[in-house]
DNA sequence: TTGAAAGCGCTACCAT
DNA sequence: ATGGTAGCGCTTTCAA
């Protein structure tokens, strides 16, 4: 039977008020008897019972904030159940969400957005947004207000933010390489390929590109990297530079599509009219319906996927149970699993 | 803000130890003030606050019984983590968790493990046990007096249980297949395929099979199976079928593991001399730290996964919520993803 | 600086 | 059959 806020205080000789207090810092306690408290505390193991915490705080309850670039971008759409279902879960606990979605990178717009949260008494935020300077600093100054900030999808270098809650986007490439490589062992001709990045300023799509690299150069599979195109996400202009590029290099046997712009990638190919017949080898990230229909249709080979559910679900839970422990337990980060996905599995 | 039942209780003219009589259908209530009560809970759309629930419940908490025949088998100390960490989660808000593990499949003594949770007053049971009618009988018992049951990672057909967590093992044979396959699109001999087995008394391994060879007959890939040789998840038994079969079957290129015995048939394999230099592909399932080692090696090209940290953490998390939500929401089966994993991913 | 008491939503118990 | 009340663990407020 855990003990109770009520045994330290019968132990220590103090009222509960007074326990109350020191537990949670609020000062105007003497210091012989904080340190007393404290002793008891240590001894006991005591900690707050967070169903009794949940209930006295059911009028101001735990607010999180959620600032998404999602808009647009059927990815995040797992993301968002992920978060909601950890807000049913958790709903009678005194948990509320609040989302904010944008569409596009504007960095202004991502600042308005997540002060907006912040205006609106969010005790904390879950946020993705773009690593820049002016970003980190804008949450660095949220965070020294008093609310703490996780990160979801993408980090923010250089910021106190308490965890990330994402993927690995080098090891996301590297398995990449190291599946194509395998897939192309007792290939007859050279892997000649063709990279869609989404844009060259990104750094997870950088990474993926590096990963994908350092995979092939140490499976020792013979490779030429014909071009690195970008697409900015955007699924016309990925069309354009896609059989742009096929027409520049019509030998071509293998796209690597390191963000967005999935579709119109496929579609150049498609359009191409080159080596049809499974020769063109398409590699892709993540797993919107779109995607998924590709994979069905056999345009795609695979897919690597970075848990969207879980990065939104695990990031509330975190941040619900670390306010509710005092914010005593330090969130670590987590990097979500490198999920491969053929036709067969989706 | 939501409606407590103190206002339900006002707006029917009654007082909330009626409400919660007729909430819980504890009886005993005049039908037509019943009935008045049922029509301003589904007006206000009342449903009781889990954490006052949590609270009174508190001095006999929530007991869920696990049973897993998990002794000498690290393929489950993932998902006894997963279980770890929801009742780590979940203690404050009254859960506590009974933790059974044995070692085989003598179905007497799953039965009287089992048995072991329900006498020491277990309001719950998630339970992985053998498919038999013995046992599905005696679990139907069990929840016919009033202990709702959840199978995991093996379902028990034929049974009233809650629901399933766990893996659909058809699907995770026909993704083996299938990424076989398309590993060996250039190969230019036809696949030569060893196949070691648990027991052909187990579905689950019997499925992966099945799923095996429809997507190789699917794929279109040349295939021939030489042989499917039980191991009864024994390692040394794995080796001596292994070695014997591939002594009988030197043109093997390929050893499909559909159950444990994994380390046993990697040592048959370097120790039967053939092949080596990566011609012989071996493909296992589940990730234990064994298996881990011999992906690093290189001696298993991959290896199917079944998410057991997840199947451990939902089951509790499931069942709990669905004591608190007073047996409401009926729980659907939940089926894990099929993880590929290989070197990069682990 | 400290204590006492009220109250969050719910259930259990006792009285009617 | 129904109402009233106490109490679960905690925070907050008011009084001392």
């Amino acid at each position: 039977m855990p003990v109770t806020i009520r045994q330290v205080a019968r132990a220590a000789g103090v009222s509960r008020g007074t326990v109350d207090r020191v537990v949670n810092n609020r000062g105007k306690v003497r210091p012989e008897v904080a340190e007393r408290i404290r002793e008891v505390i240590n001894e006991t193991g005591y900690t707050p019972n967070k169903a009794g915490k949940v209930l006295v705080t059911r009028k101001r309850p735990v607010k999180i904030g959620c600032f998404l670039p999602s808009l647009g971008n059927a990815f995040w759409d797992e993301v968002i159940m992920g978060l909601r279902a950890a807000e049913d879960e958790l709903a009678d606990f005194g948990l509320s969400l609040e989302i904010r979605e944008i569409h596009g990178y504007v960095i202004g717009e991502h600042i308005e957005a997540i002060q907006s949260l912040v205006d609106e008494n969010c005790s904390s935020l879950i946020v993705s947004t773009v690593d820049v300077p002016d970003v980190c600093e804008y949450i660095n100054s949220v965070i020294s207000s008093g609310i703490p900030v996780v990160t979801i999808n993408t980090d923010l270098t250089g910021t106190n933010r308490l965890c990330y809650i994402g993927s690995n986007y080098l090891t996301g490439g590297t398995v990449a390489g190291r599946l194509l490589s395998m897939l192309s062992i007792y290939s007859e001709f050279p892997l000649t390929i063709l990279t869609v990045t989404g844009s060259t300023m990104i750094k997870g799509h950088n990474d993926r590109i590096a990963g994908f690299l350092t995979s092939l150069n140490e499976s020792g599979v013979e490779y030429r990297m014909v071009s690195v195109c970008e697409c900015l996400d955007d699924e016309e202009r990925a069309y354009d530079v896609t059989l742009d590029a096929l027409r520049e290099h019509p030998d071509t046997n293998c796209v690597y599509i390191s963000a967005a712009g999935v579709t119109g990638v496929c579609r150049a190919i498609a359009d191409s009219g080159l080596r049809r017949g499974g020769r063109i080898k398409v590699i892709s990230f993540d797993n919107p319906e779109t995607t998924r229909a590709l994979i069905q249709k056999g345009e795609i080979d695979f897919t690597i996927c970075q848990e969207p559910y879980r990065q939104g679900y695990q990031s509330v839970v975190s941040l619900f149970n670390y306010f509710l422990e005092n914010k005593k337990r330090p969130l670590s980060d987590c990097f979500t699993e490198i999920v491969i996905k053929i036709k067969e599995n989706q």
